[in-house]
DNA sequence: GTCGTTTACTTTGATATCAAACTAACATGG
DNA sequence: CCATGTTAGTTTGATATCAAAGTAAACGAC
C-alpha cells in the first residue's frame, strides 16, 4: 500500500483558516461581483475598476492623482497604469497641478461625461439586481463593515 | 471667464454610486486586506492568494482543478496561470486524473505541506489583528456578507 | 462505432496589481 | 544659494485577472 499523499496541515486548521479568512471571502465576494458588473459595463468598453475610477472624477476641480489612490485604496503605481486606457480613449486628461508641478490632476472629458451618463444607469439596474438577491439586511451590514475594513490602516497597529 | 470644466455628472448621482456600490466597496476592502496578509506572507513567498489556493490543496484526494476555480470564484484561466510558479518552486504538482483524462489534480508537496505550516501560523497571528481592531459584530457579519455575495449567480437572474 | 456536443483545461492578449527602484519637483535648514 | 530630505508620480518586473478562442478528451445519440 503505497503511501501517495504528503503529510497534511491539520485538517481542523485547513477548515478553519478556509471559514474565517476575511481576505478570502473578500476577494471571492469582489471577484464575484467585479464579474457582474463588467458583463453589464462591457458595452461601454469600461470594467468595472475603469466605472469607479470615472466616477471619482466628477467632481468640480479635478482631483489629484495622490487623493485617488488612497481613496480606492489602491497603489499609486496602479493607477498610474489604469489611467493609460482610458486617457487613451480621450475619456480623461491628465493635466499637471500648476501649483505644483509634481502633481497630476485627473479631468473627465465630455467624452466621459457622456458615457458615464448611460453608465451610471446601467449600474442603477444592475446594483438594484443585487441588492434584491440578497436577504435585505446584508447589503447594508456590508457597507459597514467593508468600509471598516478598508479603513484599516495598511499594517498591524 | 473661461469654461473650464465639461458637465458633470449630477452630483447626487455620483454621491450615491460612490457610498453605495458594494463593487467599489468590495474592491477597497479586498485591496486592503490582500496588503496586510502580502505583507505577512511575503517572508514565505506566498501572497494572500497563493496561500488560500495553497490552503484549498489540504485535502486527502487532490482536488481537481475544475472544483477549485469554483471555490475561489475565478476564472478556470486564472487559476492556470496561479499554479505555474507555485508548481516551478515545487509547493505542487499537477497530476493528470488517470479516470478523466482532461481532468487535472493539484498535489501539495511536503515542501509545500512545510511551508505552509509555518505560513498558517503568521495567518493566525495576523488575522486576529484584523478581528481585534474591527468592532466586535463586524467580522461575523462581513463572513455572512460575503458568503452570500460570492454565492450570487454569475449573471443577473 | 462515429459524429456532434459537452466538458476540462490552456493559450493569447489586454488590463489590474503591487513592490522596488527611479525621476522630478517642492521644502527646509543652514 | 544649496544640500538634504520629502513628496508625487512613473517605470520595471512579476503575478493576477478575465474573455475569447483553441485543444483534447469524454459523452451521447444514432
Amino acid at each position: 500500500m503505497a503511501e501517495t499523499t504528503p503529510d497534511l496541515l491539520p485538517l481542523e486548521t485547513v477548515l478553519h483558516i478556509r471559514d474565517t479568512c476575511l481576505c478570502l471571502a473578500a476577494q471571492r465576494a469582489a471577484r464575484r461581483l467585479a464579474r457582474r458588473f463588467d458583463t453589464v459595463l462591457r458595452p461601454f468598453g469600461l470594467t468595472n475598476g475603469q466605472f469607479s475610477l470615472m466616477v471619482a472624477l466628477n467632481q468640480p476641480e479635478p482631483p489629484p492623482m495622490g487623493r485617488l489612490a488612497p481613496f480606492l485604496a489602491m497603489d499609486p503605481s496602479t493607477l498610474t497604469a489604469a489611467v493609460k486606457p482610458l486617457a487613451r480613449r480621450g475619456l480623461l486628461v491628465v493635466e499637471p497641478d500648476p501649483q505644483d508641478r509634481r502633481s497630476r490632476r485627473l479631468r473627465i472629458t465630455p467624452d466621459g461625461v457622456a458615457l458615464m451618463r448611460q453608465a451610471a444607469e446601467v449600474w442603477r439596474v444592475a446594483h438594484a439586481e443585487i441588492d434584491a438577491a440578497l436577504p435585505p439586511e446584508v447589503p447594508d451590514a456590508l457597507r459597514i463593515g467593508l468600509g471598516q475594513v478598508a479603513a484599516l490602516p495598511v499594517s498591524a497597529a
